[in-house]
RNA sequence: GCCGAUGUGGCGAAAUGGCAGACGCAACGGACUUAAAAUCCGUUCCCGUGAAAACGGGGUAUGGGUUCGAAUCCCAUCAUCGGCACCA
């Protein structure tokens, strides 16, 4: 293992020498419309990896996989014609610098950049093809400022509904438009973690604790800035339509805005209503009983005389509930009679109204009507309390009735008798419609979203307050830069840290400013605009390169976006709210901002564990480069298996693909007498044997359709049997040798740059166009034919191509081998599939 | 509980209706070498017959089905991973 040993072949010399010529002539520079060297003939080609959060870990194995992936298809369209946008950047606001910060002392912008300057080194060590001119910060203000500048757009604007299109604010014709804004202030229960000191979004909370840190989360009350995705949750469904996704990845994005259809109820109280909503109106004659939200605005006015403590008791107790507890004590319903009834509206009857923290406030109306009889919650809150269970499904076959949710045939229901579940629901609901008791209503899980955060390192919001309103700043007082501060811990009351900064917050004698901090998702819901045109000072992105780099026939913007699953629904959800709003504001060309996803699996450990500090299994690349080199580690993630997959890390495996580049490295140098290496005297100028054409056009349709359809390991593997085939001949053939370096480019840059320098070979690699082949080369006169009997494999023979289904049934019956298994028996029949077999049927 | 993905040698995997295990790792044997490393060549799914070449049988989580033919399509079950989880 001494570092004295000799490589196999000098990549310690060859990766740094091209790494150099790389940077130094900015070959990966992509320049934008109307720049020099603007070729616009060629088609664009937008290729994103999801950038890193720049921890003080560094890089680790998991991170170079996708981009490794996006590298191979970055150099192998530039080399296919396309003008290739391929960026890099860092998402850099966040917690982990400021938790540092606040142990260390040291200001998260000091930590951001040497985290930055370390990750940036580790990636060029790989050989990645980015374009580092266009690199973005998202704390750098000239970035923030527009993420500001964005935030003031979504502020300025609301959804109309009748368009159902975000429009600058001024066409609202309501008289308070605070009440549509697409960002707005609001009173709600937000998810509290006073470890962190900071409100958390719904989506940051798992399983009661928060994702970071992993620790306890509360329900409280607070004033925060909100976004209103709600709005857009039936295009963030739609559109997911003409994406090219993993389907489970827009599975996911579907279930998280959950979309349901129903009617809304209402159940009359006296004077006074209840709206309710559900998915079966068809079991409105089941209703027994009614359920309220412990939270619901209407309790107070319904509840009775002598129920009231019992009810204030209750709500207490719930509100004191953490999200945990909730779930955790979900296995025992509990709640309490407010004394109060309603009339259900299709036969008059008087149902008990209860409230109980299985109903929730923020989802549909907060009530419901509870049908025992055909919902399981129901069912085991009436049973709990013994109230009254009506069948009005019969399920079909003979299922147990009471508990059934499925579709059946209405029942005990006089306006619906008879009718199946689906038919019963449009019946009903008409019926309600016309008489004014209800109508059709869909429901989303998706909440709005949380967009304040009570934390120091992240955006400032570009708004102040006066006399208790908010109003933005205007443009020209942009980028709003967080303060100076000593002490970045959190207050624990709420406050935000910002709000120490006594200067900073009196924005003028009246007016002071918002304190709180955007989320780190913020940042990275609009990065990718800011790579197509990363030094403007006067637009987010001008006009004129988003078009180019966004465009095209597709509805999405970027071709190809590679990144890990965890963000299914949060940054792409977030990421695709942003852009809406952008585009109906007509400042992006398309609807969506990212065409075609495709995820990468996790690399675990040698112990098939997740790589963790812990479990001392972290595999860190600089290690690997150093031993093997940086194409030996590109093409081991790659080679270990299909990209999506989960795969577990193996040093042999490492080797053996170092093995395999050496050899690549061999089968065109030799080493002299002076242990120098020099170009091999096998290489030479001469003709191709069949057998060898034959596989270098094998290898080069193989390789172009593995990289198409980003099967990176089988492409590997056809290059190593190209190289084994090479190995045992004579001589070297150059015709060969040059279209292979090509094809090997993409996947290992270093090795095949120089040995084309090495052979002498015309211009530089990165120049080339990728090698076309031809099938004619690939065909053989004479295929061998399986035949089988019954399916079993008993013979072989050799047939012309152009055979016919006639004469290799024939030759197949006529085998000896054959001849002597069918003698004594009849056959039933004969299979032929031209070019490939022959069964035999006894 | 619900939804989704996955399940193939000692290991990573390939083959997505037509010869299961390409390619790589590991192991074993051989060549080169004073020796080792490196390199090159060969063998390696299981069982049976055979000195061997070979021949026969079985085999892709489990059980069933469709088909001339199934790792591949369908149904059920199990296991692992991921997501959601009182969403009315």
């Amino acid at each position: 293992m001494s570092s004295e040993r000799r490589k196999p072949y000098p990549f310690d010399q060859i990766e740094p020498k091209w790494q150099a010529i790389w940077d130094e002539r900015q070959i990966f520079h992509a320049p934008n419309p109307g720049e020099k060297n603007f070729d616009a003939a060629k088609p664009k080609f937008y290729v994103l990896d999801m950038f890193p959060y720049p921890s003080g870990a560094g890089l680790h194995v998991g991170h170079p996989e996708g981009y490794t992936a996006t590298d191979i298809i970055a150099r192998y369209k530039r080399m296919r014609g396309f003008n290739v946008l391929h960026p890099m950047g860092w998402d850099a606001f966040g917690l982990p610098a400021e938790q540092y910060a606040i142990k260390s002392g040291q200001h998260p912008a000091v930590t951001t950049r040497e985290n930055v300057s370390k990750f940036k080194s580790q990636l060029k060590r790989i050989g990645f093809s980015y374009d580092w001119h266009r690199e973005i910060n998202t704390t750098d203000p000239r970035y923030f400022k527009w993420t500001q500048w964005i935030f003031l757009q979504i502020y300025n604007s609301w959804l109309n509904p009748k368009t159902n299109k975000a429009e600058p604010i001024k066409t609202y014709r309501g008289k308070n438009p605070d009440e549509v804004r697409l960002a707005y202030v609001a009173d709600v229960l937000v998810n509290w973690c006073p470890e962190l000191g900071t409100v958390l979004a719904n989506e940051e909370v798992v399983d009661g604790k928060s994702e970071v840190g992993g620790f306890p989360v509360v329900r409280r009350p607070m004033r925060q800035w909100m976004l209103r995705i709600t709005a857009y949750a039936e295009r963030l469904i739609d559109e997911l339509e003409g994406l090219d996704w993993p389907q489970g990845i827009k599975l996911l994005q579907r279930n998280w805005i959950g979309r349901s259809e129903g009617a809304e109820v209402d159940f009359k109280i006296d004077d006074k209503k209840i709206r309710i909503f559900t998915t079966r109106p068809d079991t409105l004659y089941g209703a027994t009983y009614m359920v309220l939200a412990p939270e619901h605005s209407l309790v107070d006015l319904i509840v009775t005389e002598e129920q009231w403590p019992s009810v204030r008791d209750y709500r207490e107790k719930t509100a004191r509930k953490s999200d945990l507890e909730r779930t955790e004590l979900a296995k025992e319903k509990t709640g309490v009679f407010t004394g109060a009834y309603a009339i259900n509206p299709v036969n008059d009857e008087k149902i008990p109204i209860w409230i109980a923290d299985y109903v929730l406030l923020g989802y549909g109306t907060g009530a419901i009507m509870a049908v025992p009889a055909h919902d399981e919650r129901d069912l085991e809150f009436a049973r709990k309390f013994n109230l009254p269970i009506r069948q009005v499904v019969q399920p079909p076959g003979d299922e147990e009735p009471i508990g059934f949710v499925g579709d059946g045939v209405a029942i005990n229901s006089p306006i619906i008798d008879g009718l199946p579940s689906r038919e019963a629901i449009r019946k009903i609901t008409a019926w309600l419609e016309e008489r004014g008791l209800g109508k059709r209503a869909i429901n989303y899980k998706l909440r709005d979203w949380l967009f304040s955060r009570q934390r120091y390192w992240g955006e400032p919001f570009p708004i102040v307050w006066e006399d208790g309103k908010h109003r933005v700043l205007d443009e020209s007082e942009l980028p709003v830069v967080p303060p100076p501060l000593e002490d970045y811990k959190p207050t624990g009351t709420g406050e935000p840290p910002l709000a120490k900064a006594k200067d900073w917050i009196r924005y003028s004698k009246k007016a002071v400013r918002e304190t709180n901090v955007m989320p780190q998702w913020a940042g990275s819901c609009w990065y990718y605009l800011r790579f197509c045109d990363s030094h403007n000072d006067k637009r987010f992105v001008s006009e004129k390169a988003e078009k180019y780099w966004m465009g095209g026939g597709k509805p999405g913007g970027v071709d190809l976006y590679v990144g890990g699953t965890e963000h299914a629904v949060l940054h792409l959800l977030y990421a695709r709210f942003w852009h809406k709003v952008l585009f109906d504001l007509g400042y992006v060309s398309k609807s969506e901002p990212f065409q075609r996803l495709v995820n990468q699996g996790i690399i675990l450990g040698e112990d098939n564990q997740k790589m963790s500090k812990s479990r001392g299994n972290i595999v860190n690349p600089d290690d690997v480069i150093e031993q093997y080199g940086a194409d030996a580690f590109r093409c081991y993630e790659m080679f270990m298996g299909p990209l999506e997959q989960m795969k577990s890390w193996s040093m042999r495996g490492v080797e053996g693909i170092a093995r395999f580049l050496a050899r690549v490295w061999r089968l065109m140098m030799s080493e002299n007498q002076a242990g120098q290496w020099e170009l091999s005297p096998a290489v030479q100028e001469v003709d191709l044997t069949n057998p060898q054409r034959k596989i270098l056009h094998a290898t080069t349709k193989k390789v172009t359709d593995d990289i198409e359809s980003f099967s990176f390991n089988t492409a590997i593997s056809q290059m190593m049997i190209f190289v084994n085939a090479f190995t045992t001949a004579q001589t070297i053939p150059i015709s060969a040798m040059q279209p292979f370096l090509v094809l090997l480019n993409p996947f290992a840059p270093h090795l095949s740059s120089e040995l084309w320098e090495k052979l002498k070979l015309p211009g530089q690699i990165t120049e080339q166009p990728w090698p076309g082949f031809d099938e004619r080369f690939l065909v053989e006169d004479e295929v061998e034919i399986v035949i089988q009997m019954n399916g079993k494999v008993r013979d072989r023979m050799k047939m012309s191509i152009q055979a016919s289904e006639e004469e290799i049934k024939n030759a197949a019956l006529a085998l000896p081998k054959i001849q002597e298994l069918t003698s004594d028996k009849q056959i039933r029949k004969v299979v032929v599939i031209p070019k490939k077999l022959v069964n035999i049927v006894l």
